[in-house]
DNA sequence: TCAACATAGTCAGCTTACTTGACTAAATAT
DNA sequence: ATATTTAGTCAAGTAAGCTGACTATGTTGA
């Protein structure tokens, strides 16, 4: 029984997968905090990789990220309020508005691709390039492979 | 500029490792609740690889998974009212309870374990042996690295 | 061409999975 | 023996979503 216990422990992926997110967020948000940018969070950030300077709806969002447009509102109204976010409304449809980067937002997103990469090399030197690079492109694969929302 | 959005959506590694952690687990979910388990999440299944026969206390849990005692707590009343895990007083300690497994609670271990097997075969057979070996052992190393509570 | 349906976004309230804080009772340390 | 630490509980707060109901536009097909 114990030996199957240790199996579970060890071998468990969904496990190592939450964990290490975890660590990633962690550290890249401490690096943030460090320049004095606190009042963002990478749940935040997991919407801003699809923002862009031509703007793109809620919805829009909320389908290729795959949470709810409620969720998206929320997240785009708290970032616009931090002045990282800009609406305009969308000329092709009146229901719609079109979220794109301010001066403040694209300063931030440049910030965070420097530390998200940071973490990332640290982590490659931690396992060796090759294998970081292998890891990286079969997690890819994994996540092409499973039709994800 | 869109050029660097680009680069995050696609190297994001922290964003990449909460999607495949959400999958792997809806995957093992699945495959349990179609036997029939559904009173039990893979919530409740962080707490279980760390009790064995011997019994644990609940803060010994709480410090190796790296929740508070608060939250184990709760996890193991659930646990201990569906019938999967057993409390003892702890003979050395008037204040303590030993958290260990029930009869129930070994099967479903026993089918967790087989079915997150099956689910990592899976993964396995889709980016190939090799490169799944080398990604789990460097996700294994980044683990061991940081000291992650 | 207009009635029927679909879609964009908002508001409200629920849920999950924790957290922090305050407490009791037992153990240990000085 | 008294002070401090520790195990576990109770209560309330919080984060980050969700579902459901709604309004205001937009699209479609009989």
């Amino acid at each position: 029984m114990s030996q199957l216990l240790s199996k579970v422990r060890d071998v468990h992926l969904g496990r190592m997968l939450l964990k290490l997110e975890r660590h990633f967020t962690r550290q890249v948000l401490q690096k943030l905090a460090a320049d004095g940018i606190e009042d963002i969070t990478l749940r935040h950030f997991v919407i801003i990789p699809y923002i862009d300077h031509k703007g793109i709806r809620a919805v829009d969002i909320a389908r290729q990220v795959g949470i709810t447009k409620q969720a998206v509102s929320k997240l785009v109204d708290e970032l616009v309020q931090k002045d990282y976010l800009e609406l305009k409304p969308d000329p092709t449809d009146g229901r719609a508005f079109l979220v794109s980067m301010s001066e403040k937002g694209n300063e931030f997103l440049k910030l965070t691709i420097k530390y998200t990469q940071q973490v990332e090399s640290q982590w490659c030197n931690q396992v060796g390039e090759d294998d970081f690079k292998t890891m990286k492109s079969a997690m890819t694969t994994l996540l092409n492979n499973q039709t994800i929302d």
